[in-house]
DNA sequence: ACAGGACCTTGCAACGATGCAAAAGATCAC
DNA sequence: GTGATCTTTTGCATCGTTGCAAGGTCCTGT
């Protein structure tokens, strides 16, 4: 059985492919009788649109696309999981893109690389430079998540990073520890916010600088949380009461490490993540963690792609700029979403289960 | 700066857009003057192929699509990475879709929802009634993953669940483990399979009748494991000394029940999985579990869409059928790929570090 | 000098759908 | 009955690319 097409169609039901397809665009000015005609015979064909050939002509595809650095990091997972979700509410379908935490990769989206296909495009950057950012100027719809880019140019939906590691550590200093140890500074300027909060919070409750301490790390991972928390403790220093850990793969690294160490969560050190992902409440001890609304993220995403796809961008036939263009862009949209903390036994002493 | 087709570089370089097609597409007889000023006219306008275009002309669009149930279910996750990786080392983009373990959208795959812009599709069907399957051909290249299908019409990949739960099975019982309860068991042809192989497992060692149990669940996430052992905990039975969960998500749940009940682990229940997902390095204590070998699974997936996708079809114009087509299908073409059984201390009193 | 190739380049039509605008038919006021 | 208006249906061109096959040009061997 070769493709049916809306010649097949319109040939079956008698009528022309025009109407064929106007009866599938749900094109008001159909009489009910022709639609109930046409809708019989595609049924009875079993007809399917080609989107592809619909976007090559109508330029919508009813795709976007979504690049995350890693599919199999819980966080982009669970995030990816709710813009589909969302999508689905508007008949989008999500087309997912690993950018393996390349640059190069990164670049060549913000670049188009994927607007053929899709009418917009949602990109969670983890290495882009700022450079890099900041000289382009893409011509598709695109929304950056949870990443604050310097320029800030692109519209931009996530936590406000700074606020979120604050908001954690200030938890851990009102549970009496001091000597707090923020895990997982890396080049990123994810990691440079987090640390910002964290630094915040310890300076706004005086604790003494001695008794602060950035350890960095390669990637937000558990292995990198293990081995980074494995080499504190094996170190001569004194022991922290506390790990805030930049996110809760690095915590559940952490948490495994001190657990093979015999040290106790949280009598001995208290912990402290970032994005609650699932895995978070089943650790041992469950993990305090700061959790994002990523439903709220990927609503606020989609519906500021979608103001962008309606706008008819106008990208030839603007008008003679009165201003000579340069960075005179519309003031940036930089969307900070709701969070909470969500407190857990790593952290207190009054348990709680999942 | 509108879009940049082959007719603008054509003009820019001077050649008819055939050519440019020539070059972009490396066509061999395009002597090495035109090909760099093509390719010079290229780049300078920053030209970026249309792949929808291509694909409607041609029929192939260089996507191929993956559907599974949940995106954010860790084993997916990995499963999805892995495809990716092997679809990288081809040049094919994969389109992740979630299917969101619903028969509906799942038959809508099977019958053919996703081949105008994917080249082939990769399902990992969850719910997918036998019925279902059975009835339907599709007319385009399809590979089913980790799903053993009754009729076993469509070619699959994955590991043996009968052997694979066997071998966990054996294990626990080689620990001396005797009332061994398997958790996970649900409506679908995997939990049945796996459910067989705790059985021959169990019937192998003698183990008398009385001592089975196979607790039910709906799905195969974290919440159902801890609740369904949350369950027999609180039941008047003896315990169990050790569970098996289906996969690893269910374990991480009874891992945390058990902790949080104060039952230790392996010393009072010994735990095994399947799927050995990362987290399942992390747990507490780290879980055994069977690893199935996901870059293997993905590699000759992708072998056999290709085979497919190669092969000419040829749907109408075959030949008169000598055998009157029923059932005189192929041979099922079933790969059971390599799994290992990771030994941790969730089983074991040999304690091991992940 | 010329047929036969090999090499390079090109024009045309087509993939399956929709934008556009006009044609055909229906309805109504006067 | 006639034009005006509204509804319903249609034909044609077109989106950006590649399949096909032909048209050149330049060797090569005889």
């Amino acid at each position: 059985m070769a493709r049916v097409r809306m010649r097949d169609v319109a040939e079956h039901a008698g009528v022309s492919v025009r109407t064929v397809s106007n009866v599938v665009n749900g094109y008001s000015h159909v009489s009910p009788d022709t639609r109930s005609k046409v809708q019989r015979s595609l049924d009875e064909l079993g007809y399917r649109m080609d989107y592809l050939a619909r976007g090559l002509r109508s330029g919508r595809t009813g795709f976007i696309a979504l690049a995350v650095p890693f599919v199999a990091e819980p966080y982009f997972a669970e995030l990816a999981e709710a813009v589909i979700r969302a999508a689905g509410r508007r008949d989008i379908t999500v087309l997912i893109e690993s950018t393996a935490g390349d640059s190069e990769v990164e670049r060549r989206i913000l670049e188009g690389g994927l607007t053929n296909v899709a009418d917009g495009v949602l990109l969670s950057a983890l290495t882009l430079p700022a450079s890099d950012i900041a000289t382009k100027k893409p011509d598709f719809p695109l929304v950056m998540l949870g990443e604050h880019s310097v320029g800030d140019q692109f519209p931009r939906v996530g936590i406000d990073n700074v606020e979120a590691a604050r908001t954690a550590v200030e938890h851990l200093l009102g549970q009496g520890c001091r000597r707090i140890v923020a895990l997982g500074r890396n080049g990123s300027e994810n990691g440079r916010q987090r640390t910002e909060g964290y630094e915040r919070a310890m300076s706004a409750a005086r604790v003494r600088r001695v008794n602060w301490m950035v350890v960095p790390v390669e990637d937000w991972t558990r292995d990198q949380g293990y081995a980074a928390v494995r080499e504190l403790l094996e170190g001569d220093g004194p022991l922290p009461d506390a790990i805030f850990a930049f996110n809760d793969a690095l915590a559940v690294g952490a948490l495994r490490a001190l657990d093979a160490s015999g040290v106790r969560v949280p009598e001995d050190v208290a912990v402290a993540g970032i994005d609650a992902i699932q895995e978070s409440a089943y650790t041992h001890p469950p993990l305090t963690s700061i959790a994002p609304d990523l439903d709220v993220i990927a609503e606020r995403a989609l519906a500021l792609l979608e103001e962008q796809m309606q706008s008819p961008n106008a990208p030839e036939q603007s008008p003679p700029a009165e201003v000579p263009r340069e960075e005179s862009a519309a003031p940036a949209i930089v969307e900070d979403t709701p969070f909470r903390l969500v407190i857990r036994d790593s952290s207190a002493w009054s348990p709680k289960t999942p």
